[in-house]
DNA sequence: AATTGAAGCAACCGCCATCCG
DNA sequence: ACGGATGGCGGTTGCTTCAAT
């Protein structure tokens, strides 16, 4: 999948990533984290632009990604938020833990515009947001409140102080005490907004996101596993997404139909917040790749 | 069985923002 | 205050896979 190896500029390697490659990375930044980008594949003895490690750690190998198809919840946040802020996909990424950036984009682009282009509905599951575009269904004004109030709480949580240590810190500490969205947000009117948010109708990929049970990469069920066999050659298939596969949740809501938390279960690789992750390291790479790969 | 075109997605490119000396 | 270095992001490319013919 990807590209092939395309020339070796300056020694730089291009194009799809080896296992070995992936191996060496994912090792050298268990062992150190990856500090500077710029460093790292001289560091850990790879033939890559600090960049293109970057982008393979946070589009495949962090091991807090959620592969598989998108659910039909997670199908309605994005259309949503795509909705409210438009391409910003990073900001779309952070309300939708386990999904980077680029596998949105990539989704949006192959499948989400593609039908929001025709009248085929789409699934909306626990929320009452209409989409733009549906002319039988516009907008009511409630509606937009809600969807500006939405982007309030992208726009701060966004801004919300990252785990730099030192001064840095104090410096996004101030940024974020200035901030206006943060204000608006944390006013009575947004207290107003995420009391309606807890009743039900829109919910938040964030408490979604807080709900789900957190799995070590070796309690997934074998039986489980087992029973979900595929002929697919796709590296990335997961035993999740093999699950989900018999079902293809993009047309129907099938999807529905099996165990919600056994799926969740499934589908959660095990993150949290920052690089927790690594104060257990197992035999890593190999039950990770074992994990991941079929 | 072979061919062809569409779909999916990993990876690259270039711009912009932020950091740091 | 300035400028280079670095990181992050969004758009685009092009290879692989798969379904249709």
């Amino acid at each position: 999948m990807g590209r092939s190896p395309c020339c070796n500029k300056d020694g730089v390697k291009k194009g799809a990533w080896s296992t070995e490659e992936d191996q060496i990375l994912f090792d050298y930044i268990n062992k150190h984290g990856h500090g500077s980008w710029r460093t790292l594949p001289k560091n850990a003895g790879l033939l890559r632009w600090g960049k293109s490690c970057r982008l393979r750690w946070t589009n495949y190998l962090r091991p807090d990604i959620k592969r598989g198809p998108f659910t039909p919840d997670e199908e309605a946040t994005i259309v949503k938020l795509q909705g409210t802020l438009g391409n910003k996909w990073a900001a779309i990424a952070s309300q939708m833990p386990g999904r980077t950036d680029n596998e949105i984009k990539n989704f949006w682009n192959t499948h989400l515009k593609k039908r929001l282009s025709t009248p085929l509905p789409l699934p909306l599951p626990n929320t009452n947001i209409k989409i733009e575009g549906d002319s039988s269904s516009p907008l009511s004004t409630t509606t937009r409140h809600m969807a500006q109030w939405e982007s309030t709480r992208v726009e701060a949580e966004a801004r919300l102080p990252s785990s730099r240590p030192g001064k840095q810190q104090q410096q996004q500490q101030h940024k974020f005490n200035q901030d206006y969205y943060l204000k608006l947000w944390n006013s009575d009117i947004g207290k107003s907004f995420r009391d309606i948010n807890k009743g039900g109708g829109c919910e938040s990929s964030t408490s979604q996101a807080s709900s789900l049970t957190k799995l070590g990469s070796g309690s997934v069920d074998d039986d489980t596993l087992a029973t979900t066999t595929t002929t697919t050659t796709t590296k990335t298939c997961s035993a999740a997404a093999a699950i989900v596969k018999r079902s293809d949740s993009s047309e129907t809501n099938e999807f529905t139909n099996y165990s919600d938390t056994a799926l969740k279960q499934l589908l959660d690789i095990p993150g949290g917040s920052g690089m927790d992750f690594l104060e257990d390291e197992s035999d890593d790479f190999i039950n990770f790749l074992d994990l991941r790969c079929v």
